[in-house]
DNA sequence: CAGCGCATGTAAGATGTTACATGATTCA
DNA sequence: TGAATCATGTAACATCTTACATGCGCTG
């Protein structure tokens, strides 16, 4: 079976744009619930187990500190794992699982109230919107920054606004589409 | 464990929007492989044992016809089922997994080369206008057919084009964007 | 010092895909 | 009749989440 977890390029991305700081398996995690979590996810049961395997594989370096009893691990990207997540960068990305449930939820809409698809928009949008917020409070402190960060970064971020807007202009135009349907429906 | 798949609920979506045709398993792969498989997909693997534990607890119906050698398994949704389907539509959706592979790499950009960066955007892009189209083309459809089909779909398939357009035009301007960084940073 | 949050993990089980096996049907 | 495709499944495996376990350091 092909090995196909994204799990470690991720693990390598983000060890990578931290060079030469070491970072931990929390603070991984940390970083990726950052920007990343927009778009992407992991869990420490992924983390943790992944981090070992990939020391063994010479693919990050650990640097064990025994502060006291517990002991804890930091790691760093090596050149091999460069080497691997260039490799990773270069190949076509693939599309993920698709799931999206309030899409499913609509198609399915004649076996429900157009009430309730409502609902579930209207809580969608609303959610979406508070996403947007932040991404836009984080392109302003961009600007605003001293030292110009990255843009890779930036431009996912204005690709989840885009996305966003157009989610938005959708929802509503469909919420009025489905009040209509309920008014129409009225025997 | 709570049990959290969203497997069954597609199956009896698809049987109820079916309804009173009696559909086999392959017959739900084939529905979910049509409009559905822009939001979401499932596995024969999911399926058959998926119909077997629901048959069991009575949400769908089995009908066997033994047509000779081979046994031949149709569905139907039974009162119970619709019940179950009804409860999950009103649900409020929850986000699925995100995991966007091409937004991680342009997040990684830094660790390649533009160029590279841009091939994925071109390729991405150009299957998205590609799924475009095809939706396109269902909403000519729909709309030229004598009979004016359920809306639900129709709605699905539009939010489709406005998440299409929205990627299309973030993507031709991220590979602009890129362009430039490659000749020389920008004044 | 008791409790809470931080930090580091692990085990179990849920979820899902892939590869394979195999009969039936169609059509060149 | 042989190949392609339709149709039905299963077993093995890969992936991922959740719930738990555990110790450390701070704070009231």
């Amino acid at each position: 079976m092909a090995r196909s977890s994204r799990t470690p390029y991720v693990i390598l991305g983000v060890l990578g744009m931290a060079h030469p700081r070491r970072l931990s398996g929390y603070d991984i995690k940390q970083a990726i619930e950052g920007i990343v979590s927009h778009f992407w996810s992991e869990s420490y049961g992924q983390i943790y187990p992944e981090l070992r395997r990939m020391a063994a594989e010479r693919l990050v370096a650990a640097h064990v500190t025994p502060t006291g009893g517990r002991r804890k691990v930091t790691y760093t990207i090596t050149a091999r794992g460069r080497k691997h997540l260039a490799a990773w960068l270069k190949k076509t990305p693939e599309p993920g699982p698709k799931r999206d449930e309030l899409t499913l939820k609509i198609f399915f809409g004649s076996q429900t109230d157009a009430g309730t698809l409502i609902g579930h928009l209207k809580k969608q949008r609303d959610h979406v919107q508070a996403l947007m917020d932040q991404n836009r409070h984080w392109l302003i402190e961009a600007d605003n920054a001293r030292d110009p960060c990255s843009p890779y970064p930036l431009m996912t971020l204005r690709g989840g606004l885009a996305m966003g807007e157009a989610f938005v202009t959708w929802a509503d135009e469909t919420i009025v589409e489905l009040a209509q349907l309920r008014k129409g429906k009225m025997p």
